[in-house]
DNA sequence: CTTTGTTGTTATCGACTGATAACAAGCAAG
DNA sequence: CTTGCTTGTTATCAGTCGATAACAACAAAG
């Protein structure tokens, strides 16, 4: 047992990545602090701490897995700029499904004033993003985040990603996409 | 007031309804049974009496949106039968915002067995009658179906619908569609 | 070695929440 | 009217969960 003690910045950042998985598994009010705690290895208590509340942890989690996005979205348009190149890389992250998970239980969580504004804000930021890295236009933009919502909804579903659940019209959709 | 009697049928149709409007906005682990009630101008454990479990209540509700959003495209489709005509009942049924959150709230929710096989379900069976209704390519109807995850997310982020938050990108996502 | 700040824990609370039980009130038939 | 079935309520529990408080362990500085 390698019970090492870790400033609070580094411990901050292995309970955000344990936030990740369990917030994508089960949601904003389905995930229980304690949950994450486990995760991480910590106390709940400590997780609360080192956050503030189950609220502010969540929206850091958003914040976080949005940043990772939009990364990975500027690295891929540095080899190549167009919409196929930023397809490939979300195709990518679609491996890791909690992270695009966390995502949508964000829009899912929109009532929560503060959940909605942050939620409305990143998805307006990455829409931009991917518009002005590949001088699409907006109709080719929007198409491009429909497939992404589509696929979100189906990493959501777990017919793609890792492990995925046998689906025939599943795999319907993902043929020549 | 006009506290009358209804019979267990008539009783938990307003129950559904009031679940539809209650899950819509605080999604499957958000919602409290409590809530319903009040909405349905019910007692608490009577909903639960009528439904069993709380899940169960959330699956009926999830089969009940399933249902309405068939039925509007099969009547859209008696009128004319292209994926056009079924947009715009798409576009229909976004005034029921609930609704449609419904359905992602569901999706969101698939980490639980039941609701994830349910969730599978029912979205594959939208596909087929959609790709059968207007006997459209595959790639032509998951166009079609990605547009209406966006749509979908939008209103969850209340975007769209009746009273929509105002938002540049929103404006600039909804042009030409 | 002791002082001081940071990291982390255990104990515990208070509010909530789904579910059960027991009871009451309406309604139709005989 | 009373018997029996359905509709509905109140009372209440048992478990959960986020959050707070108090304390403990460790490390660096002087």
């Amino acid at each position: 047992m390698t019970r090492t003690r870790l400033t609070a910045a580094e411990r901050g950042e292995e309970v955000l990545q344990a936030a990740i998985t369990a917030f994508g598994e089960s949601g904003y009010a389905g995930t229980k602090t304690d949950e994450i705690a486990r995760l991480a290895g910590v106390s709940q208590p400590y997780v609360i701490r080192l956050f503030g509340t189950k609220q502010q942890l969540f929206l850091a989690t958003l914040e976080r897995v949005c940043d990772e996005i939009e990364q990975a979205f500027r690295t891929a348009a540095e080899r190549k700029s167009d919409l196929e190149s930023l397809g490939d890389a979300f195709n990518q992250l679609l491996v890791r499904r909690e992270l695009l998970v966390v995502l949508l239980h964000g829009f899912a969580a929109s009532a929560e004033p503060a959940i909605g504004e942050a939620s409305r804000e990143r998805f307006g930021g990455i829409y931009r993003l991917v518009r002005d890295l590949t001088n699409s236009s907006p109709e080719e933009t929007r198409e491009f985040m429909a497939t992404g919502m589509l696929l979100t909804v189906m990493a959501a579903m777990q017919v793609v990603g890792p492990n995925p659940v046998a689906c025939t019209w599943a795999t319907d959709l993902l043929e020549n996409l």
